[in-house]
DNA sequence: GCAAGGTC
């Protein structure tokens, strides 16, 4: 029997037959530059084996040519006219590669990421395969890491291929599309022709993703504009164990904080000042723990990836994937922050002991300093968190920032929780309550045997967990503070917002995916509704007068459910869900939410004068 | 000239 195998992508096209063929495999090229197909033997079928790949998704759905001038229709048509799914102008090249393949084979397995849009990718191929050879077999092979036994698990044990998943895929491209075009083309018509400013503004789109993404922006924008001051006051409290040195300060923190009423503050701090003396009530000792990073997922490398190597979460993806293609990183592109409990550390540890940075590192963990990974919560079953693969000695730039990063992650996962000791020191003054709190690496000689540990931060630079002196206090003694003032001081404004907070926002509401987070945030960029700031080491996302008449304009109209926030794409989600289950097919999908947003559409465009209105309060 | 999803 002849075995077809098409994998989402030619990495795993390829690590499959390594694992199969157990390295014995002939290659050939095929009509596109990336994939490969891959042929052996696998006894343990009695078959032959063709592996290959596709690149992603091969269909793409669109409006057929009739619809394609601007001018040609009422936009609100797009909601009901027909559309074409076809094999997309660049994957004509893939598609032929699998239909020649395809009558040669009597069987189909499909190696596609075992989420939705595999599913869906899945569907796709076995459509192509299917015009190619209409008798052929389809099964699906599920699988959750690239692991000898799991593959070679999969390969025996196939199932079917999940077309409710596919469905749902398939619902969600024709809503995103008719209601894109709907909308984008009513809004950028209407405001070229009603808004002087606008006339030569090219495109205003909306999207389902980028319009909620645009929301976050603005309602922090507001915020910050509307934000107004507080005074509050506190009691500060100091003592000096030698006066004549200033900096041999220790500051106590009131255990009441802030009070906004200067009133009481002042009452209190009258009884201080009263009976000034203080008497220490308690001193803590305690060893404390400072976690270790989760296991990489590209949501974290985006957001810690901006703040800590100052990079557009764009940017950041962009050349973790170029490492990956290099052989240098896993799979960027993972929810996963969990390893699999057979995920073999000790040999990418190996890998890393030859680095001149973090080599020495490696070595600790090779002899007693290695703890397994923490566990986080999510796990995509398609991909492992990201690690390096490989060695890189010869980076520059960016690619030997993000490199970096990425390796030091994955040994600090693989060390240690830093190991602190940590003291507090509470007294009383005048009948209030202050503290003081120090925290040591290493506890001065007096307990003897106390060894704490640094552990992974010692690889993990990002972190900080800085050693605060503290004298010693006994418990009963008593001093006289050198200071004692009533203070005040200010709330502070919040701070726009920052890309590695709009990644943040996004991934917690659901708008977008890890591999997508970043191209909304730049579409929004591109359209000129946001422009990205930077002031010193950070950049800050503010938001256009665009951007903020078409965000105020739309919830001006009052939509129950606004365009620009988040609870319509979460419902779309909610339905694909349904659609998974079966308690909702694909056709009831698409007709609900297309009633949805042909009855916003309807009152945006009657309603158009105030977005217009919004848009023409200030130039561009 | 429209979307978002995959991958390169």
């Amino acid at each position: 029997m002849r075995v077809l195998c098409v994998a989402e992508k030619p990495s795993i096209a390829k690590s499959i037959t390594q694992i199969l063929s157990g390295g014995q495999y002939t290659t050939s090229n095929s009509a596109n530059r990336y994939i490969k197909n891959y042929e052996f033997d696998y006894p343990q079928l009695n078959a032959h084996f063709t592996v290959t790949s596709v690149v992603g998704h091969l269909f793409g759905y669109d409006f057929g040519p009739q619809y394609k001038n601007w001018s040609s229709c009422d936009p609100f048509v797009l909601f009901d006219v027909p559309v074409e799914h076809k094999v997309a102008e660049d994957k004509q090249t893939v598609a032929s590669n699998l239909k020649r393949l395809a009558p040669s084979h009597q069987e189909l397995v499909i190696w596609t990421d075992c989420d939705r849009e595999g599913e869906n990718i899945g569907s796709e191929v076995a459509t192509v395969c299917r015009s190619g050879n209409p008798r052929i077999r389809i099964r699906r092979a599920r699988f959750s890491a690239i692991i000898a036994g799991q593959i070679h698990r999969a390969a025996q044990n196939t199932v079917e291929l999940d077309m409710r998943q596919a469905a749902s895929v398939e619902a969600r491209s024709i809503i995103d599309l008719r209601v894109g075009a709907t909308i984008t083309r009513m809004q950028t018509l209407g405001l070229q022709r009603l808004v002087p400013q606008l006339k030569d503004q090219k495109l205003m789109s909306y999207g389902p993703c980028q319009f909620p993404t645009l929301g976050f922006v603005v309602s922090r924008y507001e915020q910050v504009k509307s934000f107004v001051p507080e005074t509050f006051w506190f009691i500060y409290l100091s003592l000096a164990r030698d006066p004549r040195n200033e900096e041999d300060q220790t500051e106590f923190t009131w255990r009441r904080g802030r009070l906004f009423d200067l009133d009481i503050a002042l009452v209190l701090y009258e009884f201080v000042l009263e009976n000034v003396m203080a008497t220490v009530t308690k001193v803590t000792k305690k060893n404390v723990k400072k976690w270790k990073p989760l296991p990489l997922t590209t949501v974290e490398l985006q957001k810690s990836g901006s703040r800590l190597l100052r990079m557009a979460p764009k940017k950041i993806l962009d050349v973790a994937e170029k490492l990956y293609q290099d052989g240098f990183l896993s799979y960027p592109r993972t929810e996963t922050d969990i390893f699999d409990p057979q995920f073999d550390h000790a040999a990418l540890i190996a890998k890393q002991v030859v680095d001149p940075a973090w080599g020495g590192f490696a070595t600790g963990l090779q002899q007693d300093g290695y703890a397994p990974p923490r566990r986080g919560k999510k796990d995509d079953h398609a991909h492992p968190p990201i690690h390096p693969t490989a060695h890189a000695g010869n980076l520059n730039g960016d690619a030997k920032r993000v490199y970096e990063f990425v390796t030091r992650r994955y040994l600090a996962c693989c060390s240690k929780d830093a190991e602190g000791f940590e003291t507090t020191v509470d007294i009383v003054s005048g009948g209030e309550d202050f503290y003081a709190t120090g925290r040591f690496f290493s506890e001065p000689d007096l307990v003897g045997l106390v060894v704490l540990a640094r552990n992974y931060l010692d690889v993990y630079p990002y972190d900080k967990w800085g050693d605060k002196a503290l004298p010693d206090f006994e418990e009963g003694q008593q001093f006289m503070p050198s200071v004692c003032e009533l203070r005040d001081g200010q709330t502070s404004q919040p701070n726009l917002l920052t890309e590695a907070d709009l990644v943040g926002l996004m991934d917690k509401n659901g708008i977008g995916t890890d591999a997508t987070i970043a191209q909304h945030i730049q579409t929004i960029i591109d359209r000129e509704y946001v422009v990205a700031r930077k002031e010193g080491a950070v950049t800050y996302l503010v938001p256009s007068n665009l951007g903020i008449g078409l965000v105020e304009g739309y919830s001006r109209i009052g939509f129950e459910r606004s365009l620009s926030k988040p609870q319509l794409r979460r419902e779309t989600e909610r339905m694909m869900v349904q659609v998974c289950n079966g308690t909702k097919t694909k056709a009831e999908m698409i007709d609900e939410s297309v009633e949805q947003y042909k009855h916003v559409f309807v009152l945006a465009r009657n309603n158009f004068n105030r977005i217009v209105e919004e848009s023409r309060r200030s130039p561009h």
